[in-house]
DNA sequence: GTCCGTGCAAATCATTTGCACTTCT
DNA sequence: AGAAGTGCAAATGATTTGCACGGAC
């Protein structure tokens, strides 16, 4: 998994190139900080990740929207109501289970989305999405309590 | 299930009283109004259905957040990053396909999340809990645009 | 050159918190 | 009396928006 990401990188460049976004010396560094995430990340870990410190959050932010509107992005709903951010290969999908201490969080392989959504469709819905996430402490947070 | 609903008053007053909460009359008016809610609703709402427009919005979420720490009231969240408030049966679960647009809500009578919690715990998770929730535009609102 | 990205400042907006006062039991 | 509820004011905090300027293609 750690080994596709070169290729990985490549294909999510090619992404934006094909794309009316330009990719900029930051957008670069973002897409890079992402990369070596090893957790969905929030805004602010990633603008520090990135090395970028004074820029504003604000670009982070439309960066993420944008990556997010190619496909290559998640957002990755907290209980809290925030969001963590976590590259994906195009339109890739997949859940999570996270600590909600210390944001440790592995991804369940399972996605049992397409049932739902297709219920949903029975029912004359459109433009179907759904959120499945699971949270709790992790085996370490659980232990230091 | 509209049936049900007095005796579901009932057994919620029950369950109001038997704790160290008190059962006031703005509360249990708000409990009233959940009791008609024929979707989850906002905290807004729920103090327009309760009658109590003077009320301070405090007090609403006070009130709702006491009645969920009992186990009687679902959080429901939306893809906003806010939330809507439903009545349930003493811990009683489940999910829901939301309209993005006008918020109408229907139940999935499936809840998933049994597999995926157990799963948490055999990685180690503690305290699990999940979401699943299902957007899109609804019939009506699909026709509208 | 034109469109897109960036920064700054300010706005949003749901939800929360502190504190003094009131009401329930 | 004593705990719990309420209102007011203010804070929080992530995310968004408007606008002028700078950079990418």
């Amino acid at each position: 998994m750690q080994s596709q990401k070169p290729q990985l990188l490549t294909s999510l460049i090619e992404r934006v190139r094909s794309s009316p976004m330009r990719l900029t010396k930051k957008r670069e560094r973002i897409l890079g900080a992402l990369l070596t995430m090893e957790r969905p990340a929030s805004a602010v870990e990633i603008r520090a990740r990135a090395g970028l410190p004074d820029s504003d959050l604000v670009t982070v932010y439309r960066s993420l929207e944008a990556f997010a509107s190619l496909g290559i992005l998640q957002r990755v709903p907290l209980e809290s109501g925030t969001h963590l951010f976590e590259l994906t290969a195009p339109d890739d999908h997949f859940h999570h289970l996270i600590c909600r201490r210390c944001l440790h969080t592995e991804r369940l392989d399972v996605c049992l989305g397409s049932e739902l959504e297709s219920r949903a469709r029975e029912r004359g819905f459109t433009r179907v999405s759904h959120v499945i996430e699971v949270y709790g402490l992790c085996s370490e947070c659980s232990s230091q309590n």
